[in-house]
DNA sequence: TGCTGCCCATAACCCCAGCTTATGCCCTCA
DNA sequence: TGAGGGCATAAGCTGGGGTTATGGGCAGCA
């Protein structure tokens, strides 16, 4: 590395003196982070090796491009990119700049994806009903997927408990539905497509965290715990595996929300292995092993009796099958 | 949820009778997502209840903040949140599209701790070397981590090859390091802190995606295949495991180069399972099984012999044991 | 019942980031 | 040696996002 980030070529460096360099300002990411738009043209200058030809990709000017990446690296402070007459090339750290960038462009893309199939309600070619869980961290990524394989096929989603896709599928407004659960709604066929499984999570420095024993089913019913409602899919699993005995410390209506408390120290709770992945990883929240309790759920794909999937529908199960 | 959605609500609609609903047009994410801004801002009226109280939060004031919502939804097609004299709650359709910009801003977060770590080359708390796989993927969300626990430390970071992480932390240029591969550099303690795994992958319709049986080592090695440059961890690796064996069909120099002429149909490619999760999981590559080759590797911390990691250094070890 | 406080919306104005067009220099290659 | 691709700089325009100022609903409380 270090080839090219102190400025050793003089190429330009206009800004002169200034070396203010504010520090440890908050500012917030949105002014530490370039916008989307300056990430893509990082990815096009990366694939395509000259400011100019991701210029034309995206449909602005070469010094615009110029400009732009030039302004990137000033608010990261790194140059990113070496310019020659014949052409750009990635830096060491613009490689690694690039590859960072890339996962927020992929998430941008899962967003897209699923913003658009929740905008584009009816006269949609594939109306898909979702639980909340699926909805969240599954279908986005599917959507992208999908949308690879086909372009111009509208998508809908309709996000919702068991019951709600399985009156969508039934009443012909939706032709996948997903859910997570125990037992399937009646009328409805079903191919498993992922598991799942609930795990005990509580915030780093919990007395649970330092167990060296597994939690019991016993003590884990008799904790009051950080909960979603009842009538949740998670609720339901949970207690039907501790025999309808979960005591909630605090009941909240979004996973989002049980997942902040339980970050902020609240007590411990138990959630999805799909929604807690990102804490975990990070040390915002502690896996909590625990004994003799059945938390594991499947993840289905289902749809009306008899009526199998084909066209998107089938294309989407296809994708969804790990 | 479906309130607002259709324009039924003729607010500010100053375009007037243009329902010319530009579809299918490829505005390049950037005009169909919104900004990061916008998107904390959402996260933030999400947990705080109320459109004002976010506004104070991220130092804006509040009509900047009922605008910026406004537009996102005018933006998205869809009624974010449900605004009342008392405090806006989010709609159904709200928490997804929170979720989901969550992820964007989390992605957000571990690139702005690793260009972070990129800038401040000398006069760093705690400086660290590391391999390029490790750098890439793993490395920004510890940073993350690291920053929860330790606001103050400044993070430098030198990415290269595992030789060029031996000199450094020899030359007491480095406090802690990270490589992969098959053995530890001289000099070196170590501890293993992840294990990966080198994984063969085609494009989707290649014929190996469609075998029964898993490739041999023989056959892997016959085969021309997609690979980094003679040198790299991955090469490496790779070329132990089959013998010194393995038959380029092209070389390039970069992991991502590698996967976009993988993803492209080139050829067969491998590469670590860390680089391509997110390909495999989007069906943009497919996972092809083998039999009979090691390609296992362990990923490891690494420190001057006799210099046990102290003070952030060991902060940061203990966070990468997963 | 009216007062106070919190919440949100609208209006008018301002500023700068990012775009464009126009131009020039550098390098390579036929 | 001229043509062409690639990059940089300069000058001017536009719009998104910010600000201040103001007004209207709904709760809670004297």
């Amino acid at each position: 590395m270090g080839s090219s980030a102190g400025g050793t070529n003089g190429t330009g460096d206009t800004e002169g003196g200034q070396d203010v360099r504010e520090r440890h300002v908050t500012g917030s990411l949105a002014h530490r982070v370039p916008d989307l738009g300056a990430l893509e043209l990082l990815l096009a200058v990366a694939r395509l090796g000259s400011l100019g030809g991701a210029a034309r990709e995206l449909g602005i000017t070469q010094p615009a491009a110029s400009s732009r990446v030039r302004s990137m690296e000033r608010q990261l402070g790194v140059a990113l990119v070496d310019r020659s007459p014949r052409g750009s090339r990635l830096t060491d750290a613009g490689a690694l700049v690039t590859d960072w960038a890339r996962r927020i462009v992929e998430a941008a893309e899962a967003f897209d994806a699923g913003a658009q199939a929740l905008r584009d309600r009816r006269d949609s070619r594939l109306r898909v009903a979702a639980s909340m869980t699926i909805a969240e961290y599954l279908l986005p990524g599917w959507l992208v997927a999908l949308r690879s394989q086909l372009p111009d096929t509208a998508v809908s989603l309709l996000a919702g408990n068991s019951t709600a896709v399985a009156e969508r599928l039934l009443a012909g407004e939706a032709d996948l539905g997903f859910v997570e659960g125990v037992s399937v709604p009646t009328g409805l066929d079903s191919a498993v497509i992922a598991h799942d499984r609930l795990i005990v999570v509580a915030a780093p420095g919990h007395p649970w965290t330092r167990r060296r024993r597994p939690i019991e089913a016993a003590e884990l019913a008799a904790t009051p715990l950080i909960l979603r409602e009842k009538g949740s899919g998670t609720r339901q699993v949970l207690d039907a595996a501790l025999g309808g005995l979960a005591r909630p410390l605090i009941e909240l209506s979004s996973t989002t929300a049980v997942k902040a408390a339980a970050v902020s120290g609240a007590g411990p709770s138990v959630l999805s292995e799909l929604a807690v992945g990102e804490e975990l990883s990070t040390r915002r929240l502690v896996s909590v092993p625990v004994a003799d309790v059945a938390l594991a759920r499947d993840l289905r794909a289902v749809w009306p009796t008899g009526h199998r999937p084909t066209g998107p529908a089938r294309r989407l199960l296809s994708l969804t099958r790990a």
